[in-house]
DNA sequence: CTGAAAGCGCTTACAG
DNA sequence: CTGAAAGCGCTTACAG
């Protein structure tokens, strides 16, 4: 083409407002540019940071992210996966409900890129980004240990689902009580459902020889927490230490601020969006199932 | 067909897992089921209650929600904007930036479904819902005289970029302040950026005749002082009495219980999905280009 | 009622 | 190098 021709062109596409149909091309070239991103609920604090990591990650390249909520519920998670996958997005990065696992096993064979997030689902192979949860129990009772408080207990929300944070942070603790020669008293550690958070808390409180700190297995945890003190008079760390897994935005205001520990949200959200684009990119490339363990990092305050 | 040929159908697909190619209808029916949402940061709760909300109003329908951050940056608004339309999605909820103002105006011509969400563009019709930011104001200010405070201050935000919620609070705000025969004092009222509002509330406090109670303009601002407010150990609402606008999640857990103002986010963003929707299911529909201002709800706790 | 054909708006391989 | 044709996988109007 001449020059001429050139720029007759793109006037006639300024001047018409010529827009390429992105469909049609994705129809021909079989990548929409679009990744599903399948979460329990956009409401946590912990996801949307995740969130907008992978967003971030996406508009660099353009891809767009649709953004679906399961409830934990896997009928729901099933719906979503089956119609992002009939839209011929190119990847999904989950929080696995756990609930489909024949689904997992058949997008798993057809090679479909996907990266689970937050949950270990062990029946099935696929690039898993994570805390190192363990570890982070660990570092909140080497920090109790080290402001010298001894008795030591965690709740954390049900266990019953095997979702994997809780599993391991609950392992993670009773394995650094025992690393220290410390009793390890069942009394001390409870995952119960979210509505019985604050009596489990004062059955604890109410026991002859009643835990000095108390570690909180996330956020919701710990605000259940913080309401049963405020309503009760308790003095933090005085009448109890506590430090909270998930750094929650209001722990520096709060008085006293609240030591906490942080999951890397955004590292989390880049890394999956990495691996999951590269795998995109690259559909033949021998996938890599990992597990991507991230490291916890304290954030010291005030109440332990 | 007969009973057999549709079981014999049902049994194949069943068995090769056939999905159908959702694009190539979706190219063939000109509608993705899929709308954008472009927000300008989904770390902000406000903007993740709304898009949650959306959410569960798409997925009843098996539409899918693409969601985009802008920063408040007209490019990005530009880029997402187009791009959206040449993936042919249905249509957009978008909190304007203002910035794109030409492009605002050719979607309108083309009758493309825009619902605006938070922010009032003078210049452009298109169904706009937010809060009732002046009524917000109003229950604010008589709240505190209610209890007996005559001394009202406000701070907000920068106003310079014109956003609405801001703008319309201060308005309400003195609104409340003449109606009520209370004097305006110039120097209790102040909209700053963000790094500043700490110490323009120190410089209010420190003025011979501090103000006895803030309306905090929104949950950042909230924020800041609380910050402030710790560092400095004021007491609330002796030393100074506190409503934040926005139900921050903490409010419920502060010492002591912070008073604030909720906006209806779900409400918003249902309302939002269902007019954008409505014209979606039905485009030759007259467009009610309303703004639809939803009514505040005071949440009284102990602050003020 | 059934089945073949046209068309959605692109991209790409290929003939001229 | 240019331009017409085929094809992506659906839906729908239409001929038989």
């Amino acid at each position: 083409m001449g020059v001429e021709t050139k720029k007759k062109i793109a006037d006639s596409i300024e001047e018409l407002q010529y827009q390429p149909n992105i469909l049609a091309r994705s129809l021909k070239n079989k990548s929409t540019k679009t990744i599903g991103v399948i979460v329990a609920n956009i409401l946590h604090e912990f996801s949307t940071q995740i969130i907008r990591a992978i967003e971030d990650s996406c508009q660099e390249l353009d891809f767009h992210i649709i953004v679906c909520n399961t409830d934990e519920d896997p009928e729901k998670e099933e719906k979503y996966i089956k119609m992002l996958y009939a839209k011929q997005i190119d990847g999904i990065i989950i929080f696995p409900t756990g609930g489909n696992l024949k689904l997992y096993d058949r997008l798993q064979k057809s090679n479909f890129p996907i990266v689970f997030m937050d949950r270990i689902i062990s029946e099935v192979k696929f690039p898993t980004v994570l805390l190192d949860n363990e570890k982070a129990s660990e570092i909140a009772v080497e920090e109790f240990l080290a402001n010298n408080y001894r008795k030591l207990g965690i709740i954390t929300t049900s266990v019953i689902k095997n979702i994997t944070p809780r599993i391991e942070r609950i392992n993670g603790f009773k394995k650094a009580i025992e690393r220290n020669n410390l009793a390890l008293d069942q009394r001390y550690i409870k995952s119960v459902e979210k509505g019985s958070i604050q009596s489990e808390f004062e059955k604890m409180l109410n026991l002859t020889s009643p835990p000095q700190a108390i570690l909180a297995g996330n956020d919701f945890v710990l605000i259940e927490l913080l309401k049963y003190i405020r309503k009760n008079c308790i003095s933090i760390p005085n009448d109890v230490a506590l430090i909270g897994i998930d750094d929650v935005s209001f722990a520096n205001l709060y008085n006293p601020p609240i030591t906490t520990i942080r999951q890397p949200t955004f590292e989390m959200g880049k890394l999956a969006a990495e691996i999951l684009l590269d795998k995109i990119n690259d559909s033949e490339k021998t996938i890599n199932n990992k597990i991507y363990r991230l490291k916890p990092e304290l954030r010291k305050r005030s109440s332990c």
